[in-house]
Parts: C-alpha cells; sequence; structure tokens
DNA sequence: GGATGTCGTTGACTTAGGTCAAGCTGCCGG
DNA sequence: CCGGCAGCTTGACCTAAGTCAACGACATCC
C-alpha cells in the first residue's frame, strides 16, 4: 500500500504528471514501494527490465561497469524522479545498474501494468515518450559538457544547478557525499577538492556539505568561459 | 516522390522497421527527401521540431555549441539511421543542430504524420520508443566511453566498431573525415594523430583514410584495458 | 580514553591531452 | 609548372587531471 503523501510526490513524476489523476492512481494501484538500505542495488546492469522506478525519498544513482572495471555514474535520481521508462514495455535488458547511494524509498511500476494500459489510453504513450525525451536530453547535455567543459567548469555546473535564483549570492547544500559528485562529474575525488580549492578565486567556499556562493552570475560566467581563459578570470 | 531504392533503405530504419509495410509506405507517402550539400544545416539548436529525419545516403552530424563557443558532436549517422523520433510529436525545440558533413539524402517525416497516425495505430508508438531508447543508449554507452577511457582507446573501440569481424585481421575504411572523428570521440585532431601513432604498437596502421587491423581481438583487449596499464602492453 | 574506519584534503609526481606553430602532403586552378 | 589551400602530421611546450601516499577531521565502538 502506498501512503497519500508518497502518491503525491509520485504523481509529480515525469511519467505520471500529465495522466488524469485517476489514471495515475490506477497505476499506483498496481505497484508497489519497496525501501532500499545504503548502499543495496535496485537491478544491475543486464538484468532483464521489469519495472519503472519511481524514487519517493532519498537518492539512487545509475551507473555502468566498463570493461575495464571502471565504474561510470550516469545519473543520480531523487525525489520525483522515475526512470527506466523506455524499456519497460519492450523485453529488455537494463543497459545500467542502479543503487540506492542513501537509504531510498521506491515505487516499482510493473512493465504489464504499463503494458495492459498502454492499448486503451494513448497518453501514457505521450509520458512514457516525454519521459524518455528528458533523460535523453539529460545525457546530451552531459556529453556537451565532458567534451567543452574542464573538471573545475562542471563542477560550478553543477552548483549552478542546486541554486534557486538566478542571479546574487546564496548557499545550497550538497545533495551527497563528493566521491558520488566526482563520479557524476566524470572526475577523481581529489580532483574535486581540488576544483573547490579553485572556485574561492571564484566566490564560492565550501565547509562539509555546504557550498556558500558570492555571486551566482560570476560563477556562471566562469563555467561558460572558454577552458583555454578560464584560469585567468580570478575573482 | 521518394524512389522504392530510397524506401527500401527507409523502411530499415529504425522507425520504419516493426511497422507493417503498408504502414511504411503510408508514412513516407506523406514525407519528402531532400538532398543537403556538404556543410547545409538540416536545423538548428532551438528551432520547433517538426520532423523526423531518415538518412538516405551521406552522413549527418548532429552537435551542440556550448555556452563558451565549443562545438560538441553529440552523434554522427549514416544510411538507414533515422533520428528525431522523440520530439516529434510533442511541441518541442531540437536540442541539438543538424550539419550534412557529405552531400547527404535526407526523408523528413513530419510530426503531424505520425502524431494522426499513433491514434490508430499502437504500434507506432512502440516503435518510437524504441527508436529512442535506442539512442538513449547510445549516449549511455558514450557516457561511459567518456568517463571511463583514455581518447586512444575511444579510437580503438571506434576503429572496432567499423570491423566487419570478432577476430583476426581486417582493414576498414574511415567513414568521414579525421576532424570530424576527433569531435565525435572528443579530442583535438592533433590527439587523433598522436593516438593513430600509438596504435601502431598495438597492429594498427592508417594511411589515408583506411586502418589495417593485425587483430582484432588484440585491439579490444587495447581498448578494454585499464587505462593505468594500457601504455604497459605493447604487442 | 584509545583503537579503528571512513571521508576528505593536501602534496609530490606523472601522464594525457590541449595549444601553438611549423611543415608536409595532395589537389585544384591558373 | 607553379602558387595557394585544405587536411593532416609533427614537435615543443604547458595545463588539467590522475596516481600514490600521507595526513587530518570525525564518528563509532570497545
Amino acid at each position: 500500500m502506498i501512503t497519500s503523501a508518497d502518491r503525491r510526490i509520485a504523481r509529480n513524476s515525469l511519467l505520471l504528471s500529465k495522466l488524469e489523476p485517476e489514471m495515475a492512481d490506477a497505476v499506483l494501484d498496481q505497484s508497489r514501494e519497496v525501501t532500499f538500505e545504503r548502499g543495496a542495488a535496485l537491478f544491475l546492469q543486464g538484468e532483464t527490465a521489469d519495472c519503472i522506478h519511481i524514487v519517493v525519498d532519498g537518492w539512487v544513482k545509475l551507473y555502468r561497469i566498463a570493461p575495464n572495471g571502471a565504474e561510470a555514474v550516469v545519473c543520480v535520481f531523487t525525489r520525483g524522479q522515475s526512470f527506466g521508462e523506455a524499456l519497460a514495455f519492450q523485453k529488455r535488458d537494463y543497459p545500467v545498474a542502479a543503487e540506492a547511494v542513501t537509504e531510498a524509498r521506491v515505487i516499482l511500476v510493473p512493465a504489464r501494468v504499463i503494458a495492459a494500459l498502454i492499448r486503451e489510453t494513448p497518453e501514457l504513450a505521450m509520458s512514457l515518450l516525454a519521459a524518455t525525451f528528458v533523460h535523453l536530453h539529460g545525457l546530451v547535455s552531459q556529453v556537451e559538457q565532458l567534451k567543452a567543459q574542464t573538471g573545475a567548469q562542471r563542477v560550478a555546473e553543477f552548483l549552478l544547478e542546486l541554486c534557486p535564483v538566478d542571479e546574487g549570492a546564496c548557499t545550497v547544500t550538497l545533495p551527497y557525499d563528493k566521491v558520488l559528485i566526482a563520479g557524476r562529474l566524470g572526475i577523481k575525488p581529489e580532483s574535486l577538492s581540488r576544483a573547490f580549492a579553485r572556485l574561492k578565486e571564484h566566490g564560492v567556499s565550501v565547509r562539509k556539505n555546504h557550498a556558500a556562493i558570492r555571486s551566482v552570475g560570476g560563477l556562471r560566467a566562469f563555467a561558460e568561459s572558454d577552458p583555454a581563459e578560464a584560469w585567468s578570470k580570478a575573482l
């Protein structure tokens, strides 16, 4: 049984937000909620996909193990975000693995529920497609960042995404530990430490898991500057 | 009017291959074919998406211009490949730009055609979703490669994808110029040159736009080895 | 209080890859 | 035949980031 508070969170997910409330509830009535403890695997790379996942609480990372053994973090999801839409009603394997990085409550929507409903409800297909497009777009942005920005600039972007405001000063809370942030950004933890140190020159000070930003606009200018001249723009 | 030879190519695309032949032909009857000369833009980043594209001949690159002005190549498509499925029947903007890198013939499938057919043909929604999933998967692989492999290893992977065989020796033709290959792999042309030079030690010799590979298995071992020890495996 | 463990930082060093400049082809147009 | 140009390679140099090791700050458990 899924509580009404959790239903409210789930209905805001990409998967359900475009559906009529009755329809969303019908989906949720046939789903179950599971709590994973920190470090637990939701599923592994190569397993047959049988569920769409909606995170209700906590943080979940999607990652891949490269042939050489290196772990590449692909995405990190939290409250209200869903994933696995695209492969839920085809017989496919998960191309990534998923792991709870904090204790996490997750709603598992069985693929067969979606498959059954999709015939009578075309909007559901639209929702799946729209959600998948958002993920696609996110990955395109990530590829762009990996190819066009230095590590320190990606760290700045990461902080900017956490900012509640567009200009001026603000303080943000780092959502998960620094090892994972480094993985998400494609750098090593040591490099993340050094990147934070360099960002001091651009008005960022990090203490524990809080980052104070003197000027959001200034930080954005650093993140979007040409890497070749990024160093010279101190202060 | 689209020739029957071109229809045959188009029907092999992800978008159409799962549909009944009559259905695929119905889609094509309402589409048009356009030839773009080298360097011409199919569409720009931020334009409203109104077509799904199927490449019939030539090569097309999808890329993004980062805020700092750098160009990041996201994908390169050729004969029989389609793209833009996910955003075709929602009112969305293209998140990337597309440009013909050789003279290219492309079929443009209007979004409204898809939108009209999807209500009566659920398989079409499946096709869109399946095609989008393939693109998603491709981007996940690309993120993994960027985060877990060195430039030279990505070059090796690129060659392996072109190989017609799984083992032994073979020769492949580089499909487009080296500046674009470098962009696709997220490195500079100079680094690509140096990567080819290093691959000589692993049995690869490049002359003009042909690459001779002494041992596909050996090259794969290099591509999948830990970057830290990749240097020591000189053959 | 002290042993232990995790997480994060710092330093010294090495390597991958970018930058800039020069040079080498092959090709096209005079 | 020559000049100019585009595509590619090479060399010298420099920065970004990985590696390895040491260490500090905390928290937990005994």
